[in-house]
RNA sequence: UCCUCCUUAGCUCAGUUGGUUAGAGCAUCUGACUGUUAAUCAGAGGGUCUCCCGUUCAAGUCGGGAAGGGGGAGCCA
């Protein structure tokens, strides 16, 4: 029954008229007691289904209410309106699913993203979440694309883990002990897992970057692409505690091969969605431009969205060393006249939000990699620099959301490595399998990780990370 | 976790120095019209003013607390 179905977006692309077609979808809304328009998800164009007067029960024409799915069969013409190419003829409408009006909480109207987050299982009818969650799908695309093409190992890395000692962040437990207080405990009063489920603590993974390194042992170049999450108590527009990521690791590259890499990366995907999306990156553009006039002046961008794609697609980041970003921030004006709130004073503090930003929006209005960090700020496994105080550490940071990339080149030399994880006190003895890839066959190479979110908020100009995943999870939230 | 702002109809919002029966637009319902494009026109229904405590003759309005939400910061991707 369901196969002889054609698609809103292939019908609506349809040079020719004078044949028949059966399509299916949601109503959007329903005009005149004759005009339906009609959406299957397949694009954001409705189809104009027309009832002509007469021809149909008032019965059925009542259960027409927006939200309602029906099945169409009718002959494809040209259309009588304006407004659009084409449209179907309704011989037959059948319901398949009722839609109550009063109680169907969307309606033909333009609705705060704050209400439609409330109700995010509905929220996919809507044209703005259509485009986005059409964009995000072409992303994840493009990303198995350009790997496959570049021949990387897509790994799967465990979302499950024993390792506590990544230090990402806070780790969400994972265990089979009850909560009610009789877990089994050990002398000193803390919970003793040998009788857990896996006979050891266990969490939910806060990165596959380690993994990843003992496959590009083998394989040379892998990625992996899947779900990550942080128990950390972060409630900004730019956190999730369920995020996707996308972390290449790649034997034999150095520090300048990584900074291609993830570059090459950001521009490929990006240019796959502007082509395979033009129409939703559009109306999101449109709908963006509209936010930004509600704006004061001083706060609008100076470039849409698509400029701002385009621009990206067509000019390389700039790259620049921590220590020459400390010097621009330094010397600039808005150093000089105290506008920051945390001034620049010495070398060795870690960059504020306020910092990343006016060098990526202000300095150079465009994506920046920031390189060679101080070792103190940055993690053990970073390749410590013949200088002896910084690593080979890299950040892209984007306008608009901030840090999109964290990488580095790896301590591929074991004495230095474990010189350094003494030094944080990172227990090597739970990373013996860690360290067995620098015992055997250590090789130079190189790494970064990608929030999956934070590039869809950037290619759709989204503001809240909230938006641009299907169920956000974050803290005091876990509905749907 | 910290700072800050917000919470009034299904949605988006007005609501004056505290003062009778809390308003508008959209949505919904009823009717009219019928080639509409967020259709139009007429009418109707719809409120525990987030919750608790307090001040007062009187609280949507003032004070305290809680919950939820927005924005910013930190942590980071």
């Amino acid at each position: 029954m369901f196969n002889k179905r054609i698609k809103i977006k292939a019908l609506l692309a349809e040079e020719n008229t004078g044949f028949e077609a059966t399509v299916m979808g949601w109503v959007r809304t329903f005009r005149n007691n004759q005009f339906i328009a009609l959406n299957d998800g397949s694009t954001n164009n409705n189809l104009q289904v027309v009832a002509s007067l007469g021809e149909f029960e008032d019965s059925t024409l009542k259960r027409l209410t927006t939200g309602a799915c029906i099945k169409v069969t009718g002959q494809v013409i040209a259309s009588l309106g304006k407004g659009q190419k084409v449209e179907l003829k309704a011989a037959t409408i059948e319901i398949l699913g009722d839609s109550d009006a009063e109680k169907f909480p969307l309606q033909p109207k333009k609705h705060s993203l704050e209400f439609l987050r409330e109700i995010a299982h509905m929220r996919f009818r809507t044209n703005t979440f259509g485009a986005i969650f059409r964009i995000r799908h072409s992303l994840a695309f493009a990303i198995h694309q350009f790997f496959n093409d570049k021949g990387f190992v897509y790994l799967h890395t465990p979302i499950i883990t024993a390792s506590d000692a990544e230090g990402a962040g806070e780790m969400f437990r994972v265990t089979t002990l009850p909560l009610d207080g009789s877990a089994p405990k050990n002398e000193d009063g803390s919970i003793n897992f040998k009788d857990d489920f896996f006979g050891r603590s266990t969490n939910l993974t806060v990165s596959g970057q380690l993994e990843g390194e003992l496959a590009a042992m083998a394989f040379s170049d892998v990625y992996t692409f899947g779900p990550t999450f942080r128990a950390e108590n972060s409630n900004t527009t730019r956190h999730l505690a369920e995020f996707w990521m996308i972390e290449p690791e790649v034997a034999f590259n150095d520090l300048e091969d990584n900074m291609n890499l993830a570059e090459a990366f950001i521009r490929y995907v990006i240019k796959y969605a502007m082509e395979q999306n033009k129409e939703d990156l559009e109306f999101l553009a449109q709908r963006l431009e509209e936010e930004e006039k509600q704006k004061p002046q001083q706060d609008r961008s100076e470039m849409g969205l698509l400029d701002k794609l385009n621009f990206v697609v067509n000019n390389d980041f700039e790259r620049l060393t921590y220590t020459e970003a400390i010097e621009i921030l330094r010397e600039s004006n808005h150093n000089k006249k105290k506008k920051f709130q945390y001034l620049i004073e010495g070398w060795g503090v870690d960059l504020q939000s306020e910092h990343e930003r006016y060098l990526v929006e202000k300095h150079f209005k465009k994506p920046v990699i920031l390189t060679n960090y101080p070792k103190d700020i940055k993690s053990f496994y970073m390749r410590l620099n013949e200088d002896g105080k910084t690593v080979a550490a890299m950040d892209i940071l984007a306008p608009g959301i901030g840090e999109i990339v964290g990488g580095s080149q790896r301590e591929e030399r074991l004495d230095k490595l474990t010189a350094r994880m003494a030094e944080m006190h990172i227990p090597a003895e739970e990373l013996n399998w860690y360290l067995d890839t620098r015992r055997f066959g250590s090789c130079p190479h190189a790494g970064f990780g990608l929030g999956f979110e934070r590039l869809v908020q950037f290619v759709t100009g989204m503001g809240n990370i909230r938006d641009v995943i299907p169920f956000p999870r974050y803290p005091k939230s876990a509905e749907f």
